[in-house]
DNA sequence: GTTGACAACATGTATAGACATCATGTATAT
DNA sequence: ATATACATGATGTCTATACATGTTGTCAAC
């Protein structure tokens, strides 16, 4: 079970990132793909148009697809991946350290954003890279549609339990960025500096039903922060 | 001139800023919206896609597109967006200060990209935001393919001026976002506080052709900036 | 040698149609 | 009343085709 132009895209994109194609080179041309994998051309257009999304290629008019020329660690960061994930498929190997599980009452807003759940569950989570405190993860994962949580998932994936254990499927994201002066509780855990501030990242995560189910926020110690983003200009700005 | 999806999309776009579609409802059918613009369903179906993509939407399977809860300063600030845009868009009425402006050498790395173009035209801009100080962006475009580059712009808007003057195709960036120290001079002018560091983005961008044309480095006042993002989960990460 | 016309091939856009899947209301049978 | 079955209309996926436009090499004319 899976879909042809996702099943091309994916295949497309190993392929990239083990350098059967090079930066530079151009993928095969799309009536080769088409016979390559048995598809139609828009089929195969819709895999193409989706790795030049991601930045992983780009499309000339009357030429090819090239393959573009991106690090490794460019790719993963943006859009909605879970520490875990990151950490797979970055090779960091961290370390979490789960500070707090419970339940309890949910917040009220986020931003501007009134949330409707009552409940949720409270996780607190340490990061540890190379020894040193790099992020403290505060989640709170919303009842509904979440209502329990075994004990040892916080340690591991939350993503891959809630979307292969539930078969909750994890959608979109708003994501907000700042730097602030964190209050001592939290300075301390993360070892900062008197009044150094943290990068804090605040998002908040939806399934596609548009049902909310997660809350987060994440503390950065400021010298172990790096966001790394590929962006398209988009012309719809009024 | 215009393409079809295209006009769809930012017609619909426009709708739904101002209001005629409220969060909560749902766009008219993929068959009335053919209907109505007098196109095919795949065409229709590209422009609802790529709402969806920017997050005006939600497409329910089986349901409709539904329209989101987006505050309007959720969704300009993400992706390639130059600041006298922002500006318009969020109606900052920042204020732009060109500091200085020469031509000289071209940096020869940008992270761990080598740059070809031996030439660039310089700039440093002061973008203050109620009297104070906010951003201090340095600019570098490169020649080739920018060779000459009037008094004035820098001024206003570079990106109207590379792109309806000269014709250029503005396409896509790769962005990096760190929380640094920075030099004195740099302090002074962000008016920083003794050991305070600021908020660095780093980005490089690209013309349709793949040609890098800018290397931008801005540094913001951490307590003046905020990063928001609208992110899907993509699930091509192995 | 340079230019220009043309063919071959690449991607871009748009259309029409088929079939699958999901949501929902309605009518029927129990 | 409840449950089942079905029809309807929505979106999701895929195919086949046509034409437009950009790129490149070739070959002929000058």
């Amino acid at each position: 079970m899976g879909l042809k132009h996702e099943m091309i895209a994916q295949d497309l994109a190993e392929k990239i990132k083990h350098q059967q194609f090079l930066p530079g080179d151009f993928l095969p041309s799309e009536k080769q793909l088409c016979e390559l994998y048995g598809t139609s051309r828009e089929t195969t257009r819709k895999a193409l148009n989706h790795l030049a999304e991601l930045g992983l290629i780009q499309k000339l008019k009357g030429k090819g697809s090239l393959v573009l020329d991106i690090q490794k660690y460019t790719f993963p960061i943006s859009g909605i991946t879970s520490f875990q994930e990151l950490n797979d498929s970055l090779g960091l190997h961290a370390q979490t350290k789960v500070l707090q599980q419970k339940t309890g009452a949910a917040p009220k807003y986020f931003g501007q954003t009134p949330i409707e759940a009552k409940k949720a569950i409270f996780i607190e989570r340490l990061r540890i890279i190379d020894q040193q405190p790099a992020v403290l993860d505060q989640d709170y994962l919303l009842d509904p549609p979440i209502t329990v949580l075994p004990k040892d998932v916080a340690q591991h994936s939350l993503y891959a339990y809630l979307e292969n254990e539930l078969g909750l499927e994890i959608d979109y994201a708003t994501k907000e960025i700042t730097v602030e002066q964190v209050e001592p509780a939290i300075a301390e855990k993360l070892a900062l500096k008197a009044n150094e501030p943290a990068v804090v990242v605040r998002s908040l995560s939806y399934l596609a039903d548009t049902t909310p189910f997660q809350l987060t926020t994440s503390y950065h110690r400021p010298d172990k922060f790096k966001f790394i983003d590929f962006a398209r200009r988009k012309k719809l700005n009024h």
